[in-house]
DNA sequence: ACCCAGGAAATTC
DNA sequence: GAATTTCATGGG
């Protein structure tokens, strides 16, 4: 059982999987991908215009047409991005083939509060812990997201095995707020950007940063900027100080190439 | 030993 | 209110 998607352009599953914006994707020997997403492990792979989603049931096309985010034509967004800086289309040049996914809600707030002031590496590996300890399993080695029902309960001892350190009674606040419906993340999907926003960071441990990744990567508004220490930079060196509101309805996008090609290339950045 | 990591809360000025 | 310190953990 496998989905394929024919004719798909503008996709390459490791600049978009392994790029900062989900934790949850490992490459295999055979360049495959093994993800879990929404309780479905499936391993993904492309063969020129081809996108194989291995594991997965013909009724869930539509979910990963969605989470591919496939219906949007992001050769059109690279040449208008590109027109309103030259640093912009060398970004997106580097890795043309990076999307922005459309992830759970509840496992990108998770995620992005364990992120703050922590490494991508180390990220991965307090999900994957979070995973195994917490969440529903689905396969030999394979586990569901942790709901948010199960992570209200925990306390931050419970949480040790992930050694999260002082994040884990943020993640427990978030689980909590979500779990009793103080938080909709559905129903933020209809707010405008800066009221969802506003909900986000009544989570204590979610702030300006964390709420613009949530929206970004759980709930697809593609106008959020996140502007974490790399992105700083890089906006200061690399675009003079433009303000990110140029970049418009696709800031988002922007956002993730510039991400990318800073992340990869530190020696622009001085030493 | 130090400094940093896809920050934000707590404390101090 | 704005600036500074602290918060676990792991790697360089």
């Amino acid at each position: 059982m496998s989905i394929v998607f024919e004719n798909i352009a503008d996709l390459d599953l490791r600049q978009t999987l392994d790029c900062g914006q989900c934790f949850r994707w490992r490459e295999r020997d055979d360049g495959g991908f093994e993800g879990v997403v929404r309780g479905r492990a499936v391993t993904a792979y492309m063969d020129g215009g081809l996108l194989i989603i291995d594991g997965a049931e013909e009724d869930d096309r539509d979910l990963w047409r969605d989470y591919f985010d496939l219906d949007l034509d992001y050769s059109e967004v690279k040449r208008y991005l590109s027109t309103l800086h030259p640093v912009m289309a060398e970004a997106a040049e580097f890795a043309p083939g990076i999307r922005i996914l459309r992830q759970e809600p509840f496992e990108a707030l998770i995620s992005f509060i364990i992120s703050q002031n922590n490494n991508i590496k180390r990220i991965s590996g307090i999900v994957e812990r979070l995973c195994e300890n917490f969440g529903e399993q689905i396969g030999e080695g394979r586990f569901a997201f942790p709901t948010a029902d199960r992570l209200a309960q925990l306390t931050p001892d419970d949480l040790a095995p992930i050694r999260a350190g002082f994040r884990h009674r943020y993640i427990i606040d978030g689980a909590q707020k979500v779990a009793d419906g103080t938080i909709d993340l559905e129903a933020l999907r209809a707010l405008p950007y800066d009221e969802a926003k506003a909900e986000l960071m009544k989570i204590t441990g979610v702030g300006v940063k964390v709420a613009d990744c949530v929206l970004l990567y759980g709930l697809h508004k593609l106008e959020g900027f996140p502007l974490d220490v790399w992105m700083k930079r890089a906006m200061a060196v690399l675009f003079d100080g433009m303000d990110p509101a140029v970049f418009g309805e696709y800031a988002g996008i922007a956002q993730q190439y510039i991400f990318h090609y800073s992340r990869l290339h530190p020696e622009k950045f001085g030493t």
